[in-house]
RNA sequence: GUCCCCGUAGUUCAACGGAUAGAACGCUGGUUUCCUAAACCGGUGAUGUGGGUUCGAUUCCCGCCGGGGACACCA
């Protein structure tokens, strides 16, 4: 169904006439004094045109036929249009919005979208630095499929590189085998780092090492079964971790995927002239296509504009992870199977519209070359790419999050952590709950407020690790959201009604005559507006990739809820209140709780 | 040094170039014979700095100050 504010828009840009390519847009208003939904088309026009722009928001609305949804559009400050919606209208809206599968968002163009995320090291725990990648990668992933897109989430993990070598040779040596038993994970991470030291002071590790690599890579049967086992012990450790965020992918290809396309990457790369070599490494290097401070390969010293090439091939003939992302990119483009369980003829091919790699932001520079290097390497490619950097977890003292020890926190503990957290909390609140119960809230409530802290912050801006904050009831947390939906299934409990029962049929908006709701309350009003709004922050979110305006979104929701349940009684209503009283709280609760879903989060039915 | 990001209330975070910069915590005043007070309703208090573009700048551009990150064979 088409949001408030898209028929708006629409009517608008038909009053306005030609606008000589300025869009025109009708914005939610900040303050309920302006209204409810503003444009400031006649501001941006008025230059073009020559006109006051008082003047012309007249003429336009004039023309404006909107008498149907608001009333008389008004003009205000500098030439503002602001709306405010007819109460009728809000019913009709809101009604059908609660007949609506979908909540009132609008299905968009359907595109093909591969999204890579999380991407852990093999033999190496999952750890802090994971999270953001991963909530974020499958927050965009669910978001995108609820708004019609056609999603394939690719987990790239480390699992190819020179790190095998050391491996290798530390499995072969120094392996304790009941410890790999006890804990694979923490086995392979202490042999790793104990045969890092040994390189560092004796060079005839390195060189074993490398001899280890090298038959890695030349298919040598033993060593190609210990990697295979470490793949596997890290993939149970992987499958654990995402199964308690309750994360699926579609892929998990990782990198050893493309080792054998390598070869010829590089060779199409030499021969199509994208590189060259330099210093015995084949590098690619500024096609002057650019001005200097964009190009990604340029950097400037006190001489002036230097190179700062992208090696494709290191001068030991070993490729690099540029190299992997280049073949990566050729798969995806070109030959991704839309199914992983047959094989499958040209036209089932994914052939994406876009790429999303979600990574932290220090690897924005590797991302501008890859992308560089792709248009030059396969110009007639019209897939788009788009880097989703994020920033970094800070601990309270304001440093990167670590133990207290200094370690890295590892994924796992830090679930523990918060669930844990969650129960005593639980436990203190709901002491009556069986334990059973109050383990699986705190599942919900905890592996929530470790998600929600993530998304909340614009993804940019780095944010600072509190248990406090994100497990506080009070402010905008996943618990806070959690439990208004817990609130209005109580309502539902205590009345003993079955909210399916006070949904209106679907088809509903055609006849509203027949629904004798009425929004005569303040706080019945602004809830059912509020309501209306999910539909249009929904698709913003894929505009720049940011689900934080979605958690905004839910935590005004919430609040526009508790002030409606404040003041306006829902069970001990006389009947007609009651029974849209009652449907508010339902699409409260349902919106609250798809809203939630598509963070990833879920909801508890008490706590 | 060059490039990227950041600098907003005491603290932690918001704000498609729009109106009087929005929350939470903190501090502070109030609300419960009533559907979960894990709540609600008030008060307090901020755009690092100097220019520029614009009808309008936290947002875009330039300088300065301060913090973080990236910059040839790691990923």
């Amino acid at each position: 169904m088409e949001t408030i504010q898209s028929i708006l828009a629409s009517r608008l840009a038909a009053a306005a006439g030609d606008t000589g390519g300025i869009a025109v847009t009708v914005q939610s208003a900040q303050d309920t004094r302006f209204g409810d939904y503003q444009s400031n088309i006649a501001m941006q026009l008025a230059k073009p045109r020559r006109a006051n722009p008082r003047q012309l928001a007249m003429e336009i609305i004039a023309k404006l036929q909107v008498d149907d949804l608001c009333e008389t559009p008004e003009i205000a400050g500098a030439g503002f249009i602001n709306f405010r919606l007819k109460p009728a209208a809000v019913i009709a809206h809101f009604t059908a919005l609660a007949a609506d599968d979908h909540l009132g968002v609008p299905s968009v163009p359907q595109r093909r979208i591969v999204i890579d995320f999380s991407s852990p090291n093999v033999a190496k725990p999952m750890h802090v630095g994971h999270i953001r990648s991963t909530v974020l990668g499958d927050a965009l992933a669910r978001i995108a499929r609820f708004l019609g897109h056609d999603v394939i989430t690719d987990n790239h993990i480390g699992d190819w590189g020179t790190q095998f070598g050391m491996l290798l040779v530390a499995w072969k040596t120094i392996l304790n085998k009941d410890a790999l038993d006890r804990d694979p994970i923490g086995e392979l991470e202490r042999i790793y780092k104990a045969q890092n030291e040994l390189c560092k002071t004796d060079p005839r590790q390195l060189d074993a090492a490398r001899g280890e690599l090298v038959k890695l890579q030349d298919g040598n049967e033993e060593n190609d079964a210990i990697w295979k086992e470490m793949r596997r012990l890290s993939q149970v450790q992987f499958d654990e971790i995402y199964s308690r965020l309750g994360i699926h992918f579609d892929r998990t290809y990782g990198e050893s995927f493309y080792r054998y396309m390598l070869r010829d990457v590089v060779n199409e790369l030499y021969h199509s002239g994208t590189a060259r070599e330099s210093d015995g490494a084949l590098c690619v290097f500024s096609d002057d296509s650019l001005p200097e401070r964009d190009d990604p390969f340029l950097i400037k010293d006190e001489n002036g504009w230097k190179p700062a090439p992208a090696i494709v091939r290191k001068a030991d003939g070993a490729s690099n992870y540029t190299t992997t992302d280049l073949a990566t990119l050729k798969l995806r483009v070109g030959f991704l199977p839309r199914t992983t369980d047959k094989p499958c003829t040209t036209d089932e091919f994914f052939r994406p519209d876009e790429i999303i790699y979600v990574t932290d932001g220090r690897q924005q520079l590797h991302f501008r070359q890859l992308f560089a290097i792709w248009r030059r390497w396969q110009p007639e490619s019209t897939a788009k790419l788009s880097h989703v950097w994020f920033g970094s977890i800070m601990g309270e003292d304001g440093k990167p999050f670590k133990t207290r020890s200094g370690d890295t926190v590892k994924l796992g503990e830090l679930l523990d952590e918060a669930e844990e957290r969650a129960f005593t909390t639980v436990t203190e609140k709901s002491p009556e709950m069986p334990e059973a119960e109050r383990r699986e809230v705190a599942r919900i409530v905890g592996i929530g407020a470790v998600k929600y802290a993530d998304l909340l912050p614009n993804r940019q801006s780095d944010y600072v690790f509190s248990w406090d904050k994100m497990l506080s009831f009070q402010g905008n947390t996943a618990p806070y959201l959690q439990y208004s939906y817990v609130r209005i299934r109580s309502i539902f409990r205590k009345g003993g009604i079955d909210p399916a029962s006070v949904r209106p049929a679907a088809g509903a908006e055609h006849s509203t005559a027949n629904n004798a709701a009425t929004l005569a309350e303040p706080g019945e009003l602004s809830l059912a507006k509020k309501l209306a709004q999910f539909g249009e922050v929904v698709p913003m979110i894929l505009d720049d990739h940011r689900p934080n305006l979605l958690c905004n979104y839910l935590y005004e929701l919430a609040g526009a809820f508790h002030s409606f349940f404040e003041s306006c009684p829902v069970l001990k209503a006389v009947e007609s209140a009651r029974s849209t009283r009652l449907l508010l709280c339902d699409t409260t609760a349902r919106v609250l709780a798809k809203g939630l879903d598509l963070l990833g989060i879920g909801v508890p039915e008490r706590m």
